[in-house]
DNA sequence: GCGACAGTTCGATGGCGGTCGAAACATCGC
DNA sequence: GCGATGTTTCGACCGCCATCGAACTGTCGC
């Protein structure tokens, strides 16, 4: 009966179906309107601005304003990766569904994980930057080896490591079960392969499906 | 509104106070029967056994029959690590209640986490085992070195690297941001400093106390 | 200024689910 | 067998909360 955290006050948040599916869409890591949301969530739009209000009280989501348009994002890669843990639950306790139709496949192949890319690409690259001592990993951490800076700059990324925000953060991948880059230099590295148009998103979804030819660009870039 | 795992459905099994509690206790790592479980969370027993049936529907726990006794327990370490994960973002978001009370501090000290040792005594004693190559961290996975099981045999802990259950795997800490030593081994150690009495699991909590000779003998045998 | 659009607040409705007491069920000790 | 203990099932009650329509607030374009 005694409690640390109000856990629950936080799962029964994510536990209303039309909230979860907000959550869900802002997994994708750009920030949507509440109109967007309430047609993400399949709800009118008084409905969804009482549940934004929940999130926003409970701390998941920040809120920047725009003149007439207030664009909800996640508040932090933290609640980014609690959800990435209940999917991950619901996956492996719930595979009644099993349709591991187009999209699940693909989903598994590459998707945005909040800002930056997971997934079996994200996880093949991370090996093989850890590989090239590019950047050293320890324990659940990533550092930038000396190199970095200019192998990165050589690819047109520029790295801030006076910012305030970690350059490099281990995210953990639920679908391949081991970590995937996150942080700021994950998040300009999936920024990269969109510019290139090496890779589209999927619309509606949090897949992100390579050309042929990004995808050749891409494992020559960040796999060879 | 196209979804994929169902999300909600766990979140929302979490999101009950009862159920967060019971789980919560469960974090304890010994499998509880329905009674003690009722009592935990504050209700009657009618009440905790619809609970505990909605919890085992939706795949969180597991049951062992005993005779007249039914023991609740948690259905895996995934699990496990998701409610950390949410109890991370709980503790992040509402710092409304901060009293870092005696307890509170014992717990970041070292705690129980399912089956093993967490806390900042937990991570430290990961990392020394590691810079001592007695196990060998890469990514997300730890594994034995070739030393390690006449190392553990020193110390009364016979390693089965036969069984199904790894022996090793990473746990990310919710104090400390770092990971520290789960599966059989954790289990093993945790067993051993219980056993050698170096520690006592405090009452009703999941905070593990050293005693002062306890404490020394531990960094003598893991930290040293 | 005015109309159009984005978003929130209010009020009323409805249903799901948490709650408990009582009774049924199961297993133990003897 | 029997009573005692642990546990689940049943039935009824109640409250909370998700939901929507309508009205209100605020911002833009002109």
């Amino acid at each position: 009966m005694r409690e640390g955290p109000d856990i629950a006050r936080i799962a029964s948040l994510v536990g209303d179906p039309a909230r979860a599916n907000m959550l869900n869409a802002l997994m994708g890591g750009t920030a949507l309107t509440a109109s967007e949301l309430a047609l993400e969530a399949g709800v009118s739009l008084p409905t969804a601005s009482s549940h934004l209000s929940k999130l926003m009280d409970g701390g998941l989501l920040t809120l920047a304003s725009q003149g007439r348009h207030r664009y909800y994002g996640l508040a932090s890669p933290q609640v980014a990766g609690m959800i990435e843990a209940i999917i991950g639950v619901a996956e492996a306790v719930g595979p009644k569904r099993v349709r591991p139709g187009p999209r699940d496949a693909a989903m598994r192949v590459a998707r945005v994980c909040y800002d930056h890319l997971a997934g079996e690409q994200a996880v093949a690259m991370l090996d093989r930057l850890v590989d090239r001592k590019v950047l050293l990993r320890e324990e659940n951490e990533i550092r930038l080896s000396p190199s970095a800076i200019s192998h990165f700059a050589a690819l047109g990324i520029a790295i801030d490591d006076k910012a305030r925000r970690p350059v490099c953060r281990a995210c953990l991948d639920w679908s391949v079960r081991r970590s995937h880059l996150a942080g700021a230099l994950g998040a300009a590295i999936l920024d990269k392969v969109i510019a290139e148009k090496w890779a589209r998103r999927e619309k509606d979804s949090r897949a992100v499906v390579f050309s042929p030819k990004g995808k050749a660009e891409f494992e020559r870039v960040f796999l060879a």
